[in-house]
DNA sequence: ACAATAGGCAAGTAGCCACTTGCATGTCAA
DNA sequence: TTGACATGCAAGTGGCTACTTGCCTATTGT
């Protein structure tokens, strides 16, 4: 299981987790189209490959084939570790 | 204004976070002690202090001199954006 | 004044990481 | 079955970054 913490710090990542929660479960080649349309991304299809298998291991994004496509779903609960990690008040 | 998950993705420096969530306010020696003591860190001095200067650029901690000392104030308002970003479940 | 303390600055190094390139595998449609 | 499509694998490269090293500044105590 990969760091949760490192896979947020590429910039290309989280634009893939907002693409994924704008439109949930799309494959690797509509992921590519959409971030070079909306997002600017100038990155390849195998880059944006890698940086899914990063995602996926930290239990960011879960995949499934189907025949020759590849579905990818978004999971944000281990999200939810960091902002509870550090509390809104420190003790006092 | 640097990137604040970028300045997440390094272990010590999210230790560096968690002891100032025990105790706010330390000095960089205080930090380096308890750091060493509590969870086996080995970096040197000019590492924690290089560590803070990340935090500090991505306003995770602020800073004030007394004298010779400086005291560092961890602030966690930054950590919220990324509950946010990612809402727990994804557009319809 | 002098020594000790707390911290800062800057250059150099080693390891990691994002990205590319080239080729291989598997699936669908004609 | 043949070609086009969707993805996977693996090695190589360049740049970033965490860390060290050496020296410097400023403050405090005696």
């Amino acid at each position: 299981m990969g760091d949760v913490y490192q896979a947020l710090a590429d910039p290309t990542r989280r634009l893939i987790l907002d693409e994924l929660t704008e439109r949930d479960g799309q494959s690797l080649f509509e992921l590519c189209s959409r971030l070079v349309m909306r997002h600017g991304v100038t990155s390849s299809r195998q880059a944006i490959s890698q940086h899914l298998a990063v995602l996926e291991d930290a239990g960011l994004v879960s995949s499934r084939r189907f025949g020759r496509t590849k579905l990818h779903h978004l999971h944000t609960e281990p999200l939810r570790e960091i902002a509870e990690r550090w509390p809104a008040e420190p003790k006092e």
